[in-house]
DNA sequence: CGTCTTTTTGACCATTTTCAATCAGTGTGG
DNA sequence: CCACACTGATTGAAAATGGTCAAAAAGACG
């Protein structure tokens, strides 16, 4: 993990996640702001630690590239993973406005984040109240989807399970063309998969398995291969993604 | 479900959740601003239904008193609780923040509802940044409480589910003064509970029993008695509320 | 090539669900 | 007051789902 050289003031006009017609456009003011607001970039490589259940961080970040998840482990070793993190997703909103963070983050391949500081967040509450909603939208945003989980985790059998979450993540790596042809290009284990699912590491295989039997997904190579993603959602009871163009991020 | 007579300008300074203090002061321009903010009240009894997903809900609403359920339905009837709502917490954010609600909310025992339009809210984040942060740290409150129902039901068998969540349920209840001696004045059925769980009726029912024959919890007259707070915790390897007095509400 | 991680498989075991009743409490109308 | 209908709580037995243990196979990587 490594504070990038041109720390300060990194040109938001230029913003890579700017490209992606997914995200909305900013203000020419908004976009003033946002520069002087970022105080670097940060990047990490697969499996560090970004952030920490217990600590208070100083930071917030917005995933410019890569990608990343969010965990709790309970005492005894055995973790939940909640939700994936991709680019224009913040990190540690819930500690930045709560104080102590309740979870931790890790990362899933090469990430690179724009940092801003937590104590000057109130800043942008007073000067700029059209960012200010966007924090509450991507607050709401990160509600529904775990809203979407639970009800995935509580009600859905293994094979259902397996179909939501697939094609949850196939959608949103898509989203932000972190998807090459039918395959995700995120490096996810299916210890990953099964952390998410709330199953074992071995049901989850024979799932993946079944899976493939009905020519849904292919699993290759280390990563997932998406064949119908239709019959993805019909398995799991899901209408797809909500999520139209111009999503705020920050 | 009925308006209340005195509608408009009811006077939050006389606010009944501002007699806790479990929540948050108001400044006098806050409590100003507030008081014409809000559009009137509304009370509904157990069963109705506040919120239905899908819809487009032109309001905002607080909790005043009473309780009720959060909610997401697969289309076969499999339903799963996302969480439960007390006085104090908000319904209704993310479908004022994100557009169209994704979930529907029902009424667990009569309950007083503090009215806001949502096309003003964007009025509030502009003039008052308190308050705007306010709803973020509202948001994000709800983003940990369903991390934690995640660890819940996707990495802990049926018993210490079962004990995180009465646990949990009950403390929020009593900041809120939701609880009579050990007992949880909040008329909830197993089913309830089950649904949260993620579990059947029947194993919840079970699992009840065991918890009642480990002295931990004991459950009359349609309602739960709590033992045994700490032997609930440790059984569930939890810490108990992070939160301290002085949270805010709107 | 040797080591490590990840995936895959088999056999067996535990948990949880489903189905089917029964029981208890509540409220209703006669 | 009692018969009746209803909802919610309990229980038993059988079946299904998912977990654990152990080991092998397949890649990944230096």
């Amino acid at each position: 993990m490594s504070m990038g050289a041109s720390s300060h003031h990194v040109r938001c006009v230029n913003c890579p996640l700017g490209h992606l017609s997914h995200f909305r456009r900013f203000s020419a003011d908004e976009l003033e702001f946002l520069t002087n607001f970022k105080t670097g970039e940060l990047t990490a490589d697969t499996g560090a630690t970004i952030i920490v259940e217990g600590s208070h961080s100083a930071h917030l970040y917005t995933v410019l590239s890569g990608s990343a998840y969010r965990y709790k482990m309970l005492e005894d070793g055995r973790r939940q993973i909640m939700n994936f993190v991709f680019p224009g997703d913040i990190i540690g909103l819930q500690g930045s406005v709560m104080g102590e963070m309740q979870h931790s983050v890790e990362v899933l391949s090469p990430i690179r984040l724009c940092v801003f500081e937590r104590n000057r967040l109130m800043h942008l509450y007073e000067t700029h109240s059209s960012l200010a909603f966007d924090l509450t939208w991507l607050a709401a945003r990160e509600e529904q989807i775990l809203d979407e989980n639970l009800l995935n985790i509580g009600r859905r059998n293994a094979l259902e399970r397996a179909a939501y979450l697939i094609a949850n993540l196939f959608l949103r790596a898509k989203a932000v063309e972190l998807v090459k042809g039918n395959r995700l290009s995120v490096p996810i284990t299916q210890l990953h998969l099964a952390d998410t699912l709330g199953l074992s590491v071995v049901h989850t295989n024979r799932t993946l398995k079944r899976l493939a039997d009905r020519k849904l997904v292919r699993w290759r190579d280390r990563g997932c291969e998406v064949h119908d993603v239709e019959g993805l959602l019909l398995l799991a009871q899901w209408d797809g993604l909500p999520e139209g163009p111009g999503r705020p991020y920050l």
